[in-house]
DNA sequence: CTTGTTGCAAACGGTTTGCATGGTG
DNA sequence: CACCATGCAAACCGTTTGCAACAAG
């Protein structure tokens, strides 16, 4: 799924779910819809605050990945222990876990076949009715293990 | 690896990194000794103040847990994304993930071998030098899902 | 006009730090 | 007696909330 299409489709359930269009969320919307993988709430604010026009206040951010993640349009990925983070939500085709370097905190993403198969299977053996799973691999990348 | 087994090689370490003794860092030893997943700060600090007699004050959980990591004898577990737990490492004989349940917060350890011979043979694929990983399946349990 | 949206500032809660005291090696 | 360990309280920082002004349907 495109970012674009990503975009269209969580302002049509937003609509959906009884909201009203706000300039905040569009910005949101339109940052996350351009980037892959997990961004901070902190890591929203600033980039909204050095590309668009317009200010959006921290609160907002929060209020709207909170409207987001409740849509399942944008998941939580707990990458690092102390700051939470957002990612778009897309297809299964689009599906995948995330390496962290713990000595400079550069999260790379990554997705592997056999894996998922492993968790699926895994995930009917087990004593929870299993809604999503997260895979964090830590480390140290290329340049930091050097 | 018995707890009481961990208690005696982390005091070991601890030694061997010039650390002294501390009735503080005992109490959290033992706790931790006794537990095999994973805590968080405040459930250390409470359950040291329900059961020890003497108080460990809580900066001072959070200093011997920081060291406890530096030293690789507790791991954190980014299982919910506000509070971060620990849990003691032992072999690899004990190695294990977790099952939480995104309704009433309860954490299930569990293990499988077919998942975890799946990400080591991704381990060795990947651009980072991996020193852990970490898995979290979300759902509901089944208390919750009923 | 009713109800969601936004910004601001203050409150919150888990974590960290500065400092003085006490205990270990 | 040098240095680590500890408790206390204050500082920190990411996140949440109350409130008033604003805008969408």
């Amino acid at each position: 799924m495109s970012g674009a299409r990503w975009v269209e489709q969580a302002e049509a359930r937003l609509a959906a779910d009884g909201r009203k269009r706000g300039v905040a969320r569009r910005a949101v919307l339109d940052l996350l819809g351009g980037e892959r993988c997990a961004l901070s709430a902190l890591e929203i604010e600033d980039t909204l605050r050095a590309t668009s026009s317009r200010r959006v206040s921290r609160a907002s951010v929060y209020r709207i990945l909170d409207q987001l993640e409740r849509l399942r349009l944008v998941q939580r990925v707990g990458v690092g222990q102390s700051m939470v983070r957002y990612e778009r939500v897309s297809g299964h085709d689009e599906h995948h876990h995330h390496l962290v370097c713990d000595s400079c905190g550069v999260v790379i993403p990554f997705s592997d076949p056999a894996l998922e198969r492993a968790i699926s299977s895994l995930s009917e053996r087990v004593p929870l009715t299993v809604s999503e799973h997260e895979i964090v691999i830590h480390g140290a990348c290329r340049d930091c293990a050097a």
